[in-house]
DNA sequence: AACTATTTATAAGA
DNA sequence: TTCTTATAAATAGTT
C-alpha cells in the first residue's frame, strides 16, 4: 500500500528497515487491537525492532472468559475435535522447537544481550503466572 | 476497508464475529509475516478464535540472532537507555497483571476449559523454554 | 466462497 | 523526522 508495489523480502537499507518497522509496527498493533475488540477475543502479540527493542500488545481481553464460555457451549463432538486441533497444534509447536534448537549458529556476545533475553523470559513467565492464576482461580487446586 | 466505516467495537452477530475474525485473522498474520521479512525480525502472535481455537504465528526468524548482533553493536549510552525501556515494559506487564488478576468474575466452568487452558500454558512454557535453551546454549550456564 | 465499493495502510517524497 | 499524497492492499456488505 504506497506508492509502489513492495517485493516482500528483507530491506537492504539499515535505516529503511527501521522507518519501515515503525510504520508497520503501528499498522499491525493497530489491526491487533480491532480484532481483540470486534471479535471479543484474547490476542498477544510480542515483537522486537530491528535495534532489539521489544513491544508487547495484549488485546483488550487478556482474560479468557469469552474463551471459557464460548467453550462450554459447544456440542460434545465439537469439543472432541477441538481437543484434536489443539494437539495438532501443540505438536507443530514442539516440532518448530526441535527445529530452530539445532540451528545454533550464533554470533559473539555481550552481557547486555544477556539481560535482553532475561526481559524476554520474564514477560513469558508473566504471561505463564497468569494462565496459571486463571486455573487456579476458577477450577481450583490444579498441580500447575 | 469495506462498503461502509466500521465503529470499533464488539460485533453483535456471532456470525458476524466469526466471519469478521476469519478474513482480518488472513489480514494479520500476513502483515506479521511481511513485517518479519522484511525488517528481519522475530515476532510472536498468540491468537483465540471465538470458539475458542489457538492460532500461533512466530516470523521466519524465530530466533534471536539479529537482536543479539544488533544489541552489540550499540554504544554504551544507547545500551543504558535500552535496559531503562526494558525495564519499563517490564513495570508496565506486571501492572496490567495485577490489575486482570483482581477481576475474577468469571463464569461457570467445565472440564474442556481445563483443557483448553492447560494447552495455553503448554504453549507458553514451551515459548518459556525456547528462550531458555537459546541463554544455555550462547552464555553457558546460567541459573535458569 | 467470490465479488466490489470503499476505507485504510503505507512507500516515497517533501 | 514528521507530514503529505499517490497508490496498493484490506475488508464490509453483498451475491
Amino acid at each position: 500500500m504506497g506508492r509502489v508495489k513492495l517485493k516482500i523480502k528483507k530491506l537492504e537499507s539499515t535505516s529503511n528497515r527501521q522507518v519501515t518497522y515503525s510504520k508497520r509496527k503501528s499498522g499491525i498493533l493497530k489491526k491487533a487491537k480491532e480484532l481483540s475488540i470486534l471479535c471479543d477475543i484474547p490476542i498477544a502479540l510480542l515483537m522486537f525492532s530491528p535495534t532489539g527493542k521489544p513491544t508487547l500488545l495484549q488485546g483488550e481481553r487478556s482474560n479468557l472468559e469469552e474463551v471459557i464460555t464460548k467453550f462450554a457451549q459447544l456440542s460434545p463432538q465439537e469439543r472432541a475435535k477441538r481437543k484434536l486441533e489443539s494437539l495438532e497444534v501443540l505438536k507443530k509447536t514442539f516440532k518448530k522447537l526441535d527445529h530452530d534448537v539445532k540451528i545454533q549458529d550464533f554470533l559473539g556476545s555481550s552481557s547486555q544481550t544477556v539481560e535482553e533475553l532475561t526481559h524476554q523470559v520474564r514477560i513469558l513467565q508473566t504471561q505463564l503466572a497468569e494462565v496459571h492464576q486463571r486455573l487456579r482461580c476458577n477450577f481450583g487446586a490444579f498441580g500447575c
